[in-house]
DNA sequence: CTGAAAGCGCTTACAG
DNA sequence: CTGAAAGCGCTTACAG
C-alpha cells in the first residue's frame, strides 16, 4: 500500500460514467454486464492504472485465495521441494501461499497459526512441530480453516486431513534389503532415540514424528525378520552431520560392530557417510550404508548411496490438491493418505564378508 | 474465511459494554484505554473467541504486514536458503511472507506481481526471471509498493534496491586460483553459453543473469592473467546436470583438453564432476574442477570440491533488511549492496601434472 | 442490463 | 478515557 489516493472503483466509475456496481461487475467478472459498459469500464480502468483492492474485496466474498504452509525449515530440501509441489498444484487454482516458518518451535507455530487465521487464509498445511501438540490446529478448524497435516500426524486434531509417507514400510523395506544380503547386527542411526523408552511401551502411530516412527519400524522389521534388537546399535544423534557422525563412530568402535547401519534421514546418512570414510572402512564391503531420501549427492559419491526415496514433490502436491478439495468441498470425515517410499538400491549396500 | 459469523468487535463490544472504538482500541493496542475496559474486553474477546479479522484491519490502516518474495524455483537450494535468510530477518518484524513461483517465466511474474499488487503486499523481493524485463517491476513502484531485486539486476527499474553477489570477482578468485597453480588452459561450463556473442560487444552489467556475469568475468580474469582466451574450451549447457555432464565431456575430448574447469554453478558443478569420474580422470592430478556454492556433497566427495561460496542465506537477510528500512523511510535514491563470495580450496584444484 | 443503498469489520478524527 | 459517526473499497441483494 502506502500509495497516494490509488484510484478506487468510484473513480473507474465516475470516468467511465457507470454506476459503481456496475464497474465493479465489469472487472470483476461477475454479475450481467452488457459489452458496451464492459468496454467503456476497461477503458477508464486502463487510464486510471486501477488496481482491484484485494483486500476489499477478500473482507465481502469470505475467500482470500490465499493458503498458509507452516514448516520448520523451508530452506530444509525436503520441505523446500514439498513446498513447490504445493505451490505446483496450488497455484494454477488461483491461490497464493503465504509461508511461515516455526523453526521446529510449536509456540511460534500457534502464533503463525494466529496471524494466518487474521489474515484469513482459506486453508493451511502445516508439517507440525510437536506431534503431541495438536491444540491450536484443532481450534483453527473449528473456526472454520480447514487443515492439512504434512509429513506427520498430530494429536487431538481428529478433523484434521493428512498426506504422510509410510515410513513404517520404508523402513522395512530398508531393513528387509538388508537381512536378504545376509546382515544380522544391523545398527541404525537416528534422532529418535529419546523416544527409545516411550517406544517401547506404546504403539500410538499418531503424534509421532517421522524419526519415531521409522526408528519403530526398524524393530519391528527385525522382529519379523527374527532378529532378536541390540539396542547398543541404535546411535542416537541430535540432527546434524557432526552429530551423526560421533553416532556412527560409536557404533564402529563397538567390539562386535554392526555390519549395516540404516540412517533414518539424509542429513544423518551424510554424518555417517563421512564416518565410514574417515574410518577408512571400504563400503560396502565392510560396512553397509542405508539413506533416506534421493539428494543428488547420494549419487555423486563413490559407492553410490542405496537409499530409501521419499515422493517428497508428491507429497506436497497431494497436501495441496486436498486443501483444494478440502476447501471447496466443505468440513467432513477427514481424509489420510499414506504414499509410499522406494528402495533405491544403489553401491553402498552388499553382502557382508 | 467460511466461518459462519465468527464474533466481530460489535459483538466483543456488546459483551463489554463499551463501543466499539473502546473495543478496538482495547484489543488493537492503540490510543488510550483505562485498564478497566482493558481487562472487560479481554474476558469478552476471549468468552468469544474473538479473532481480529486482519483484513478490515489492513484496509485501514494501509499496511498488510505481509511481503511478496518472488523468485524462480523454491526448491533451488540456492532460493531456498535465501528464502529462509528473508523471513529469519522479517519475521521477527511482524511480516508474513506471500511466495510465489514463477518458473523463471516473465509473464507468470508478471502476474504474480499484479496479483502481489492486488493483494497489498508492503513491499516485495523478486529475483527477475529475465533481467532485461524490468517494465512490471518499475510500474509497481509507481504505485507505491517498494521492490527489492535479488542475486540479479533488472533493466528499466532504476528504483528498485537491489542485493547481489559481486559475481565478477568471485570468477576472477577462481580463475586466479587455477592461474597461480599454473593453470593455462582453463575450461569453463556455463549455462549463458548464448550470451556469448553478446558479451564479447556489450559491457552492461545491468540487466545481465549471474551466469552471464560470471562468464563475462571469466574472460576479464583471462584477460589479466596476460590469457588469451580459447573460445574452445567454453562449455555451453542448460540448467540441468546432464547437459552440463555432456558439455564437460565434450571439452575433455578435445585434442589439447583443458587442464581445468569452472563451473559457474553447482547443478553444472555436479554434472562435470561425474564426466571426470567416468573419464576416469584423476582429480586434481589430470583435472582440476571448481564449482559455486558451498553445498554438503562438495565435502562428502573424494576428492572434495574446490568452490566459491557465495553468501546464500546472507543475501536473504540483507534483500529482507533493505526492504523493511524502505519500507519504513519511503521512496527515495536506490541503495544497491553487492555481498563478496569466498574462495574455499579443498582437493579438487592442485597444480597441473 | 443497471443503479442506489446497505454492509463487510475494522480504525480514525472529532467532540466530549 | 470514551463514544457516535464517518469511511476504507469493494460486492450483493433488491428494485427497476
Amino acid at each position: 500500500m502506502t500509495e497516494r489516493g490509488a484510484p478506487s472503483l468510484i473513480d473507474v466509475a465516475r470516468e467511465a460514467g457507470v454506476s459503481t456496481a456496475t464497474a465493479g461487475r465489469a472487472l470483476g467478472g461477475y454479475g450481467k454486464v452488457s459489452q458496451r459498459s464492459r468496454d467503456r469500464v476497461a477503458d477508464a480502468a486502463a487510464r486510471l492504472g486501477y488496481r482491484t483492492n484485494g483486500l476489499a474485496r477478500s473482507m465481502i466474498t469470505g475467500s482470500t485465495q490465499t493458503l498458509g504452509v507452516l514448516v520448520s525449515d523451508v530452506s530444509n530440501p525436503f520441505f523446500a521441494t514439498a513446498l513447490r509441489g504445493i505451490t505446483d498444484v496450488t497455484q494454477p487454482a488461483g491461490f497464493e501461499v503465504l509461508l511461515s516458518n516455526t523453526g521446529g518451535d510449536v509456540d511460534a507455530e500457534r502464533r503463525a497459526m494466529a496471524v494466518m487465521s487474521e489474515k484469513r487464509v482459506d486453508g493451511v498445511i502445516v508439517a507440525p512441530a510437536l506431534p503431541s501438540e495438536g491444540a491450536h490446529l484443532a481450534r483453527a478448524i473449528d473456526v472454520g480453516v480447514p487443515v492439512v497435516l504434512l509429513d506427520r500426524l498430530a494429536s487431538g486434531v481428529p478433523n484434521a486431513d493428512s498426506v504422510t509417507i509410510d515410513n513404517e514400510h520404508a523402513v522395512a523395506e530398508a531393513v528387509g534389503h538388508l537381512v536378504e544380503l545376509g546382515h544380522r547386527r544391523i545398527g541404525v542411526i537416528t534422532e529418535a532415540g529419546g523416544d527409545l523408552a516411550h517406544l517401547r511401551k506404546g504403539n500410538r502411530k499418531r503424534g509421532l514424528l517421522p524419526s519415531a516412527v521409522r526408528l519403530r519400524g526398524y524393530f519391528s522389521a527385525l522382529a519379523d525378520a527374527g532378529i532378536t534388537a541390540d539396542e547398543t546399535l541404535v546411535g542416537a544423534a541430535r540432527y546434524d552431520r557432526e552429530s551423526a557422525y560421533d553416532a556412527a563412530t560409536g557404533l564402529l568402535d563397538l567390539a562386535e560392530p554392526p555390519t549395516a547401519l540404516l540412517c533414518t534421514d539424509n542429513v544423518l546418512a551424510s554424518g555417517a557417510y563421512r564416518a565410514a570414510q574417515d574410518r577408512g572402512l571400504r563400503m560396502p564391503r565392510e560396512l553397509s550404508l542405508i539413506g533416506f531420501d534421493d539428494e543428488p549427492w547420494t549419487t555423486l559419491v563413490r559407492p553410490g548411496l542405496t537409499v530409501v526415496e521419499q515422493p517428497t514433490y508428491d507429497l506436497g502436491v497431494r497436501a495441496g490438491k486436498q486443501l483444494l478439495d478440502r476447501i471447496d468441498g466443505g468440513p467432513g470425515r477427514a481424509r489420510h493418505a499414506q504414499l509410499q517410499a522406494k528402495l533405491v538400491a544403489r553401491d553402498s549396500t552388499a553382502s557382508p564378508r
